[in-house]
Parts: structure tokens; sequence; C-alpha cells
DNA sequence: TTGCTCCTCACGTCACGTGAGGTGGC
DNA sequence: TTGCTCCTCACGTCACGTGAGGTGGC
């Protein structure tokens, strides 16, 4: 990525960011749609500012460790409303915390079934073994 | 669970399978709407034999090692027309197999994902420690 | 005119949850 | 008559994918 690609003042196409971050123009619809972008119109077309990429950025870190959209929301609207941003901070925390939580019960019962299905594995060679 | 409860012959309600395996109604509907639950009837009401009984178990010890609907209904397709139990073994060796890839793959993600989640929670109590 | 990117619906996915509205037998 | 269980739609959930059908500027 060029330092032209970061310059503030300077905007982007849908394609742009989606490239740039991975992710579909259509889910960057869908995420305006949900109220976590809101970037300005040239006629129809939308056109996403310096800050939209910073929004944007934001949401597909915490997608990536799992948080729904609905919390990124809070966190981004917690932001914008600009408490200098300690009310933010105190909601990422909680929302990383219960995360992590989640995440270690989560992992839990993957170990479990990966237990289960080891058994199960087993038995079936066992029976195919023992049919031939 | 009395012997009572597991007599071949004997038929059961919707209710009574749902509270034995730890479901709801619905979800018995929902599977029978899939293709992979078919009870008799009684006029409108489902009538459930033994035989349903022991396929719903399967069901539910695959669901809980998080195989899909769509798979678990090939093992019991396969079982259904009694290759002599040969060819259902094989395809749930697959399955098994292939959801065990599956689920490493899931907690290597995981584990990213925490370690990413404590660096954020470190990086937000500095802030916070630093605002006050 | 052809191609490209952009746009807006709107249905499909997965495994049910959740009413709404109605029925049969104690 | 009241209560209980059963039933059939059918919409809602979550995060988009995937066409369909149309537009604007090079």
């Amino acid at each position: 990525m060029s330092a032209e690609l970061r310059r503030p003042g300077r905007t982007y196409t849908i394609r742009q960011l989606a490239q740039e971050f991975g992710c579909t123009s259509r889910a960057l619809r869908f995420y305006e749609d949900k109220g976590l972008l809101f970037p300005a119109r040239d006629g129809q077309t939308r056109v996403y500012s310096y800050k939209d990429r910073a929004r944007l950025r934001l949401i597909v870190q915490c997608k990536r460790v799992g948080l729904a959209l609905a919390e990124i929301r809070e966190i981004l609207d917690l932001y914008n409303r600009g408490d200098g941003g300690e009310a933010q901070a105190v909601r990422s925390l909680d929302a990383c915390r219960a995360r992590i939580r989640e995440l270690e019960q989560r992992r839990v019962e993957i170990d479990e079934a990966i237990r289960a299905l080891n058994i199960g594995v087993q038995r079936l060679e066992k029976q195919l073994a023992g049919a031939s």
C-alpha cells in the first residue's frame, strides 16, 4: 500500500476499501445498513472518507476476534459521541473480557468434541477391520 | 429412566422424546422437515417408534460434535438402505475425520483471537489508568 | 455500442425460536 | 368450560452471498 492510499483528506470507493480490508462491497453496504458506517454520497455512489476507513479498520479487527456487529456498533457509537475515548475504552474492555470467556468456553467444548470424535473414529475403524 | 421407557415396540410422543434428549418439539419437527426423522401419525399427531428414538439418539450425538444436519442425514440414509452398516461406517468415518480437522483449525483460530483480545485488554487498561 | 463499476431490491443460507391461531380428549 | 398437548403456518435471527435488473461515465 502506498502512502498515497493513507493520506487523510482523500476519499475511497467502495471497492477500494473492500479490497484493502479483504471483504466484499456487499459487506460494506451491509455494515452501513446496520449503522456501523455512513459514507457520503456522490449522487447514488458511496464516497468513503479517511474516517470511514478508520471505522472499517476497527470493524474488521473486532470481527476477527468474533465480536458481533451489534457490539461493534456500540463501541463505534461511543467513539462517535467523543467522551474523550474513556467510555469507549470501558465498553471495549467489557466486550473483550466477555468474548475471552466465551472463547475459552468454546475451546473446552471443541476439545470435548474432538475427544468424542476420536473415540468414534477408533470404533468405526475396528468395525470396518472386522467386516472385511 | 425406567426400563419401560426403552422397551422396543413401545411408542413415544413428541414431548417425551424431546425431554429425554434435551431438545424441543420444534426441533423434532424440524428434523422431520429436513428428512432426518419420519414418525408415524395418529390422525395429525406424531407417533415415534423405538427406531425413531434410535435415529434421534444418533442425530443428537452427531450434533454434539458439530456435524451439520445434511451430513447426519447422509449417514442415516446409508443406515436405512442397510448395506450391512459398512457404507454407513465409511461415510461416518469420513465425516468424523473431516470434522476433527475443522475443529482443530477452529481451535487455532480461537487461540489467536484470545491472544489478540488479551493484548487489547492490556492496552485498554493502560489507557484507562492514564486517563484517571 | 461495449465494458466497467456502481446502485437497489430481495430471496437464500443454517438451525431452529417464537408467536398466532386452531384442534382433540380428559 | 378450563387446561393440556398436539398441530400448521410463517416470520425472525445472523452476516452476509448471490443473482436480477438498472444506471452513469469513459
